[in-house]
DNA sequence: GTGAAAGCGCTAACAG
DNA sequence: CTGTTAGCGCTTTCAC
């Protein structure tokens, strides 16, 4: 193995020469440091992984952890660790993958052993059991999704107020006049600061804006409930064109249950989803939707945790703007209604 | 952070003692290993991977590398991983993700740096670019999928005759008598020794022995040639009620070919594929099929890299066995044809 | 069965 | 702008 004092040897300078001509921490002069490159390239040198990170404290590795058996919608996921991983290559840096079953035990494990320098975080859940270990963990970290408790932690994800926002302003484009959002079960707005809450005022604030008039209605998952909600919707809001669905599991059976009213899309019912695009794009009727942009989330959160490496300050909530694909659920109001 | 010069104090013994107590290289009493082992849990000691790895030239990192983009299948790839990271854990080891655009510079860094210990590179191709490397890194790797040229290499795949095998046996039982596989293009068969053609093999052997007649018919992609080959074998095959395709892109257009010509699927024809089950599933009508059983896959190859790296012997070449599942696409011949 | 001590290859003061 | 030197925390001979 070709090591530093090679290279230093062959090059005619110190070893801490060439070590600082690789990092950069110190001007080195022209002269020399083309000696040290010809050198390197000459022998093949590589700096060795472990020594690096044990006299510089630094290893140059991230972990990512992420729900690698979640059945569902894995192209999201895919997407979000292809950029990561070459989002952090540009910052020189590697990516060790942890499953989400190695939970607190495996963050705890990477972090105290040193193998990485910082930890990314997906699919983090309103109440999730890692956020109190990564306050205390000493290493830094952003996660993917909003806990409940966010205080002192880096988080990123779809801005959802915007979210409620774009989709009532592409169904008053349209002509819509009436319009509600399904939201998620009951317990999950009244469990505190989620994102369900979030989507629901900007859909609130964006209707009155418009001058529409609009509902918030939670719902269930399941085909019952999906069936009661829309029922009752259409019951108590004869003048409904457009609905806006916040609520993954519900979609489905949301849409069967508008059809089996006889409602349909989008000649009668204009549908807005939010939903990875891989869903809307495979329902019966293809779905405008707003998704999570996971490539941008990936890279975002790499800068995030690279700024934090480098003891930059950084905000503790990133919200990225989301983007609303038109698809075939979704028609201007029929004037004749 | 606590280091074992702490725990060795706090237990009363030498650094290297303990040492020995955690990689169990040399016998300790019972009653010191005791005191070790209290220590360490005491003082919440962890040992600091690069040290580790500087003073042992082991890093227990393997990387794997593997396509984050290719829109194709994902769960299968991600089963794959979810099987690594969890098995190359129960060995003590952590997965490094590298992406297939790293191609060989990233076998090279990873490996020259000593940050990993092994290679797992998926998706190996017929002329793939990284073999020849692979054969002079000097790290134990496994490979899954065969190379043309495999010669010195780990590979594990399915056993694709085996599987042609499977897949006339099913039709045989069923009562078949003519049958037909669908495979790769020319170029695929012509180029060499790849699993095209020993899924034929396995194919023919097992018609011959079922006393079944048989024919295998390459196939391009794309819709025209679909339709053109499945024209020509239902002319010149009468009496074909069963098929076995192994081409993944081209089976969709073969499915509605044969269809466009009045075949009925399973009524006048059954359909074997060897396919992700994804695809199986989610076919017009789902596919009896054979798919690539990614997580045993992934078990296997950690376990292989596993004994190189404890510089076991290991086979060239693994092949796990094919497991059918049935779908609608297969039943019973019709007795009255 | 246990200890002492010499590195592993690199970085980062410190010194000029 | 460059060199000297002292570790980083661990493993592993070698010695008892």
């Amino acid at each position: 193995m070709v090591k530093i004092t090679d290279v230093a040897r062959h090059a005619g300078v110190s070893p801490s020469t060439v070590s600082y001509a690789l990092s950069g921490n110190r001007s080195i002069s022209q002269a020399t440091r083309q000696r040290i490159e010809e050198s390197i390239k000459a022998l093949g040198y590589r700096p060795h992984a472990g020594a690096r990170a044990l006299a510089s404290s630094r290893s140059n590795v991230v972990a990512l952890m992420m729900p690698l058996r979640s059945g569902i919608h894995m192209p999201v996921q895919m997407q979000f660790a292809a950029s990561v991983v070459t989002m952090a290559r540009t910052h020189d840096h590697d990516v060790l993958l942890l499953t989400q079953e190695e939970g607190e035990d495996g963050l705890r494990r990477v972090a105290g052993t040193a193998l990485v320098d910082g930890l990314i975080v997906m699919d983090v859940q309103l109440d999730d059991a890692r956020t109190p270990l990564l306050r205390t963990l000493g290493l830094p970290s952003v996660l993917i999704g909003f806990p409940a408790e966010a205080d002192g932690l880096t988080c990123i994800d779809l801005d959802f107020t915007a979210t409620g926002e774009a989709c009532v302003r592409h169904l008053a484009q349209l002509g819509h006049r009436c319009v509600a959002l399904l939201g998620s079960p009951p317990e999950v707005y009244a469990r505190g600061t989620g994102f369900a809450r979030r989507t629901a005022a900007g859909f609130t604030a964006a209707a009155h804006r418009y001058g529409m008039s609009s509902t918030v209605l939670p719902c269930e998952p399941g085909r019952a409930a999906a069936r009661e909600t829309a029922d009752r919707l259409l019951r108590e809001l004869p003048g409904l064109t457009g609905v806006v669905v916040h609520n993954e599991p519900a979609l489905g059976p949301l849409l069967e249950a508008f059809q089996h009213s006889g409602m349909r899309i989008p000649d009668d019912l204009s549908v807005v989803a939010v939903c990875p695009d891989e869903l809307a794009e495979n329902a019966a009727v293809p779905l405008s939707s707003v998704a999570i942009p996971a490539a941008e989330v990936g890279e975002r959160a790499v800068e995030l945790l690279m700024a934090k490496l480098n003891d930059g300050e950084v905000p503790d909530a990133t919200l990225l703007p989301p983007r609303l694909t038109r698809r075939a659920s979704t028609a201007p109001r029929d004037a004749s209604e």
